[in-house]
Order: structure tokens, then C-alpha cells, then sequence
DNA sequence: TTAACAATTGACAGCGCTGTCATTTGTTAA
DNA sequence: TTAACAAATGACAGCGCTGTCAATTGTTAA
């Protein structure tokens, strides 16, 4: 059957309390008994019950995910992040749908944290734009790890791991002015998000760096779904002013626009020019493939849980922050202006 | 703080065994009693702890889901039925996403098996369709409850979920056929997967019974993706015998033949009738939106997370079935014959 | 009414680990 | 060399629950 904490310490000539030190990597152990009890844990494939260990300690080795996003490929990548960071440092991971609009939200996450004993939440928008939530999840006493767009912590109330959209936008912008388009469509996801609205920054500053007079009537208010693709380039490529790029705040508003403008019988990229973001599986099911910039989401993720991790064993501090920033990725929905 | 089986116990003026009883729906409790442990039970808003369940008891309170499928609306909607299903009856899950060719695989699963004590594990293509695989499970004496295509139980090993792909596939082409259509394509999914024998089973059938020759040109061999949707409609439209519809084997070949037929300036359903398989929200951000069947993902895995506690409980026995026939739903993207 | 049995309840050990605190060992300075 | 202290290790209780088995209570038939 499976080794426990008695069969090491029997074998190694220690106690089981000296076995619990090293496994948990607690200081005053000497050099030689450290790897004497290692030995024995390698030779018996030894793994601390993690029952046993939430039973009898007061330290949780399990943290939750919880999100609330219609965007399947979005929370796969995230989750698969976290888990692989979980599984690297023993924990156990707690998935945790829910309704970030719900009245009993607060209550049902507390029950959640405090039955399972939850070290911490790795949250992702729109939990993570929260103040007041993050607030509250740090007053119950959880260590929490914000992944936030922008280029700056807005707080020091937890720690974060900035995704820099600004950047990423105004490369991605840029990648289109090199191309020689000037009049550069953008459609816009939800005004609340602030991927959108980074974006929207990022795009305006490539303009201004470039000496393009803005046009805000070739800025579409949208969201984050293919129709909206549609919708957005219908009007874009209808109006006065018609673009010959089209910048679209993600993939499937991308892929919605793709769809349009070959409707409306303008050949892409030669006519047209269309970019994504985020670089989802979308991307690349689309015709052309679609210009994107790459957000490594599951990378994001680990290491957020790893942080969260370190976190709630107090070796980093709450004003730790990481930052990321997508990459351009050029394929086939851009080309010279015409 | 919380409540423990202690505080119960004193409370309703009976043993922890006598609450331990209550709790976990043992027989031989008197019915006075039960009610006067429960009230307390209510009171206290008493919830065992896991922990403390797992380390001294020999049953578990845990199921798993291990998956290997590129097709995250697929996953999401399967494990948010099973975490449904856990919620409800205070099971924990754990998430294992992992590769079915590795060749470690067995010794990865049997690892997490016996770390966290699994009571069982919900099982969906291609882990439940290799009985070898799901008998090496049972060795390892673990539950396995199976979703698969179908409509009988290939064997009494474990209980199944049936998914009658057949009927479904029937009953689409049926509606094309009711449409006046005569000469159907059929792009199928990868020949290994059960779902596209199924599938195309069914759509045979279904030529059959309105007695219709079966043109074998018209059933291109192909595979679950948006690239060969479009691949499959170019081949079937420049074909001799072109089609006046087309069954797609899934939402998302459906949405690269539909992808194809547009840049073929053919269009849908005037021209061509298209339909899909699942009703993923792929089939919803098309256009036209697709005529497809639904299949309710994550009822079925509700379902059976459900089944597989109960047998776990010993409820239930491994020839237990359930069946679901996806329905048809008729969008946009199926018309008369021209 | 009572023996004989079944149904119900309880006492207690122990699951595998960690926290606390006592004990042993090693190290330093006088 | 030794006292005085710090570092390393161990003994032991107990986390909250379940399994085992013994004790109690209720029920039945003679």
C-alpha cells in the first residue's frame, strides 16, 4: 500500500516529526538528515497525505479558480495554467463557476473557502477589476492574484500580473501603419472591460506616434462576439470614411468582421486588412487566418498560481507584480494598404 | 468558527457516531432521532469536513474527470454538468487533463488515484471508448461511468451514457430530406471516433428509409475542424454530383462549409442547405446560424457524475444505462431544395 | 411474563499528519 | 575545560471524522 510518514521515518532512523520538517522544507534540519530522509522518500515514492495534512495543520494546500466567462477557450487555457502549476507544487485545485452578478455570491464563495480551507483565488476579470471584491476576499482572509490588463498595479491590495493590452495594441497598430494604412477602423468589446478599453489607449497612441489624425468615427463601440464583427464592419465599411484596416479588439470580433467583409464581396487581405487579439484557437479556424497578437493565457495562469502559492506561504508580498505582453503575430488577414 | 460533528452531537444530546450515522444515510437510526440530529445539523449549518472524512474513513468523496479533447466548449460544458452534480452532493472534483497516447499514462492516473483517493472517474472519447482502458480502471478498483456514442451498451464493464448519435443523424437528414433535398454530401469526422460511425449510420439510415440511392461520392472522409469543413464542401461543390445540402459531421466543419459555399458565391440555403452536429456556440456565431442537433453536454454529465456517485454508494450496478438523442434545431442555414 | 433476538446507540481507537514544547546535541566564548 | 546558549531533533496530543465492537433498548413469540 502507499508509504506513509511512518514507514520514512522508520526507515530513515528519524522521527516523523523530522520527515514533516522536510517535507515542508522547514529550516533547522541538518544537511545530512535532510538527504538521508530524502533518499528514503525518493525509495519509497513517499507523498504527504493531503488529507491528513489539512486535518492536522492550519496551512491549506489547495487554492480555487473562480470565474465567470462565456469564453470556454479563455478558461481552458487558464485553468490548464493553474493546474500545472498546482500539480508541480502538490496542491489541489478547486474550480468554481459562478455569477459575478449574483446577490449570494459573497456568501457562497465564503462558505466554499471557509469548508475547504482555501489558501487562495487566482481571479481573472471581471473579479480581478474589482477593488471592493479583492477587498473582501483579503478581509476573509485569502490570499489573492489578480490578472488585470494595464501597464501599472492599480493598487497594492494584492498582487497582480498585468497583461500590458496597451503595448500589444499599439504594436499590433503600428504592424498595420507599417503596412501604409491610415485609416484604421477599430471595434471595440465591452466598454466595462479594460482589455477594451487598453486597447483602445494602445491604438490611440500608435496613431499619435505616427502623426494620424484620430477619427472617432472610425471607432465602433462593440463587444467581445462574432455578430458584433459583423455589425461593426458592416458600418465601418458602409460609412463615409471607409478604412482600409480594420482593428478588432479580439478574435472573434475578428472573425466576425472577416465574415462581412466577404460578404460584401472585399477580398482579404488585398482590399482589407482585419487583425484579432488574443490569438484563440479562432484565429486560426478563420479564412484567411487572422493577424492576432499573442496572449500566452496559460503561462499567465501558472504564474499567477505560482504566486499565489508563494504567496500563501508569505515568501512574496502583495506588492509583487508580473507583467506580460502579447505579442503581434502576423498571418494572412493583413497586407499593404492598397 | 465552524462547527464540527462534536458540537452537533452535544447539542442534540447524542453520540458523534448517532450525527456520523445521519450524515452519511446510514440505516438503523430511528426516525425521532434522525429529524432531532438534522435540526441541530441545520441549525449549526454543520457540513462535515473532507478532510477529516478522507483520512478516516475508507470511502471517498472525490470523482475525477480526465479528458483529452482539443474542443474546450466541449470540455467546459462537461465538467460544469459534473461539478454541478458534485455541488449537489458534496463531492469535490478533480480536474485532469492529459494525454491519451503518453505512455506513462496509466502510471500518471493510477498515481492521482491512489494520492487522493477517487472514488471514480467520468470518462468521454476516446478514454471511454477503449475497453482495455476502462478495464485496467476497474482493476485499479476504481468506478467508471462512460459517455459514448451509441445506441447499446457495448458492455456490462461499466455503466454508459448513450449518446444516440444515430437517431440524431436520422432525424437531420431527415429534415433535409423533408426539404426536398435528394442529393445529400456528408463530410465526416475522424473515421476513429465512434460519433462519426454513428453518425453517418444514421444518415444512411435515414436515405434508406425514404428510399433514396446512397451516392458513395457524396461522403467525403475528413475531420472534426473548421479547415476541413471547407476542404470537404470545395470537393463535394466541384464534384460531379454537386449536392443541394450538406451534413457536417459538427458545428464546426458545418461553419467551413459554410465558410466555402460563400466564397464559392453560392448562397446558403437559398443555393445550399447546411447543417451541423452538437450545438456548440460555434453554431450560434455563424451565418446564416446553423440548422443543427443539440446535444446537451452538460445534462449528460450531470448525469453521469450522478450515476457514477451512486455507484460508488454501491447504489447502482455497471449495467445501468442512460440514453440522450440530440434534437433537432433548425436555424437559418437549411432551406427548400432548389 | 420472559427469554431470545433484532434494532439502535455509544465508547473508543486510530486514519496520517502538524503544532507545541521538551530534550538532546553541537557550538561558542570565557 | 566548561558554562551558556543556539540549533537540531523527538515525544506526544489532537485535528474531525469513521470503523469496530460492545452496550443498551425495543420487540416478538412462546
Amino acid at each position: 500500500m502507499k508509504a506513509t510518514i511512518n514507514d520514512v521515518a522508520k526507515l530513515a532512523g528519524v522521527s516523523i516529526k523530522t520527515v514533516s520538517r522536510v517535507m515542508n522544507n522547514e529550516p533547522s534540519v541538518r544537511q545530512p538528515t535532510r538527504e538521508k530522509v530524502m533518499a528514503v522518500v525518493e525509495e519509497l515514492n513517499y507523498q504527504p497525505n493531503l488529507a491528513a495534512r489539512n486535518l492536522a495543520g492550519t496551512k491549506s494546500f489547495s487554492i480555487a479558480f473562480i470565474y465567470d466567462n462565456p469564453n470556454a477557450y479563455y478558461v481552458i487555457d487558464m485553468q490548464n495554467g493553474i493546474l500545472a502549476a498546482c500539480k508541480k507544487q502538490g496542491f489541489e485545485l478547486l474550480i468554481h463557476p459562478c455569477d459575478a452578478k449574483a446577490d449570494n455570491l459573497l456568501a457562497e464563495i465564503t462558505k466554499m473557502v471557509k469548508h475547504s480551507r482555501i489558501a487562495g483565488l487566482v481571479l481573472t476579470p471581471p473579479f480581478s477589476e474589482q477593488p471592493e471584491f479583492v477587498q473582501q476576499m483579503k478581509d476573509l482572509d485569502i490570499e489573492v492574484v489578480r490578472i488585470v490588463s494595464g501597464d501599472i498595479a492599480p493598487d497594492d491590495i494584492a498582487p497582480c500580473i498585468m497583461v500590458n493590452d496597451h503595448a500589444a495594441a499599439q504594436s499590433i497598430t503600428q504592424h498595420l501603419v507599417d503596412l501604409g494604412h491610415k485609416k484604421i477602423g477599430f471595434i471595440a468589446g465591452e466598454a466595462e472591460h479594460r482589455s477594451t478599453v487598453e486597447r483602445l489607449r494602445g491604438y490611440k497612441q500608435a496613431l499619435v506616434d505616427n502623426a494620424i489624425t484620430l477619427d472617432e468615427s472610425l471607432i465602433i463601440n462593440g463587444e467581445y462576439s462574432f455578430e458584433s464583427g459583423v455589425k461593426g464592419a458592416k458600418e465601418l465599411l458602409n460609412g463615409e470614411e471607409k478604412p482600409t484596416a480594420i482593428f478588432s479588439c479580439n478574435d472573434e470580433i475578428a472573425a466576425g468582421a472577416l465574415f462581412a467583409s466577404r460578404l460584401m464581396g472585399i477580398s482579404i487581405p488585398e482590399q482589407l486588412s482585419i487583425t484579432g487579439f488574443e490569438n484563440s484557437p479562432f484565429s486560426r479556424q478563420t479564412w484567411p487566418t487572422l493577424t492576432t497578437a499573442d496572449q500566452p493565457n496559460q503561462q499567465i495562469a501558472e504564474d499567477a498560481a505560482n504566486l499565489l502559492i508563494a504567496c500563501s506561504r508569505k515568501q512574496k508580498n502583495n506588492s509583487e507584480t508580473q507583467q506580460y505582453t502579447p505579442q503581434l503575430v502576423v498571418r494572412d488577414s493583413t497586407g499593404k494598404a492598397s
